[in-house]
DNA sequence: AACGGTATCCGTACTGGTACGGAGGTGAAA
DNA sequence: TTTCACCTCCGTACCAGTACGGATACCGTT
């Protein structure tokens, strides 16, 4: 088999449904640098042929598939084969699906209700190192993002500045020792506000404390 | 004044530069359905307006202003008026910056460089209530919602199953005690567990355990 | 002038977590 | 089989944090 020219991006595509492979290659065909080399029906097949091919650059997956979804799919892959970048092509985008398509280690994801334009543009961008999402699914995904942040910056129940500055030495690990000697107060005015702290959280410990600043981003 | 037509998206336009305004009015002029009523040249000023005219849909910030930043501006106006959706017309695109729209309640983030088409389409779908992020915006936004995810991954230096199920229990602030009935075993062996968690992730305490569960989507 | 909110401080009593240093049993891998 | 990781258990001692119920002082608003 003869090496790859250089500037041809390998591809491997895995669908279960033959109808959908023959079809994106089809249209795939007319684009001279994307090239697929090999196609699988179902993970395992996947994994074995890239085994082999270890030049493959963009896997396509696709989402629903038997035995083996595409999301395991693309973290045995990027497991395996960091160097291989994975594109999700699915029918349907919901945030959870796309936020553990994020956290498998996804480059990217798009609609099969894509363009050919798109579809290639996508791919080149995942092969370049970027990432490509479908503006739908880039839209629930923010749309998500957004509705909690929203919310929670309503009903922030005000910590007091001083409050604050307690709230972040306690996450910084410090004792009320420390965070009195740090403020040049009284250790017993470290429990008072520490107290007020808890109340205002609703938290019955340090430990929602933490949380709940976290969520608020009232630390980092 | 008469009312606007039911079918006109009444427009607020906040842009500390003269030139930047009327070109974005020019720009919008041959959509019928998108109308500029009224426009300011900062924070306080939108805010006085927007108290006189509460029927906005949509107000387009730019973000770069003197003496309140289109953030803060953006703020001020979904507490005030959360019925008005928040559209950001910006130069540039970083990270953080998106992120702090996202969290001040923002709808959308353009950039300047949108055409007629991008920007109404954005309009129309922010008051519509969806989300709207030029592509390129989106792109980095998640870049950086994944690399973080794809990298921890790597990395984690696997707590036990027990142990993550101890760390579930302490994050649900569960006192040693509860957990120990919860989970029929002794309080000594969830003390030692504690003690395996606290070494593992190199914290001190509590708070630096669920500053790493947290990071770690460990709990949440 | 009276009030509410914030920040500061104090003592006492108790309990829960923490440090330390042990030990035995299991099951899977070498 | 031996080794290792994991889960299980124990005691002792100590200290940090917690609950409670106070107190004073400053500041801005009413």
């Amino acid at each position: 088999m003869s090496a790859p020219a250089p500037d041809v991006i390998p591809l491997l595509l895995v669908d279960d449904h033959p109808v959908i492979v023959e079809g994106i290659k089809n249209m795939l065909r007319p684009e001279e640098d994307l090239q697929v080399i090999i196609q699988a029906h179902c993970g395992t097949q996947a994994l074995e042929l890239l085994a082999a091919h270890p030049e493959v650059r963009v896997a396509i997956l696709d989402l629903n598939m038997p035995e083996m979804s595409g999301v395991e799919l693309a973290q045995a892959i990027r497991t395996r084969w960091p160097q291989v970048r994975v594109l999700i092509l699915s029918m349907f985008h919901d945030h959870a699906t796309v936020a553990d398509v994020l956290a498998a280690g996804g480059s990217g994801y798009v609609l099969k209700t894509a363009s050919r334009a798109e579809l290639s543009n996508a791919i080149r961008r995942v092969a370049a190192g970027h990432t490509y999402f479908s503006q739908d699914v880039a839209d629930t995904l923010l749309q998500n993002l957004q509705i909690p942040s929203a919310l929670e910056a309503r009903q922030k129940p005000a910590l007091t500045g001083r409050e604050q500055e307690i709230l972040e030495l306690i996450a910084r690990e410090y004792s009320n020792q420390d965070i009195a000697e740090s403020l040049f107060i009284s250790e017993r005015t470290v429990e008072t506000h520490r107290r007020n702290l808890f109340t205002k959280t609703k938290s019955k410990s340090v430990v929602g404390l933490i949380q709940y600043a976290l969520r608020n981003k009232l630390i980092s």
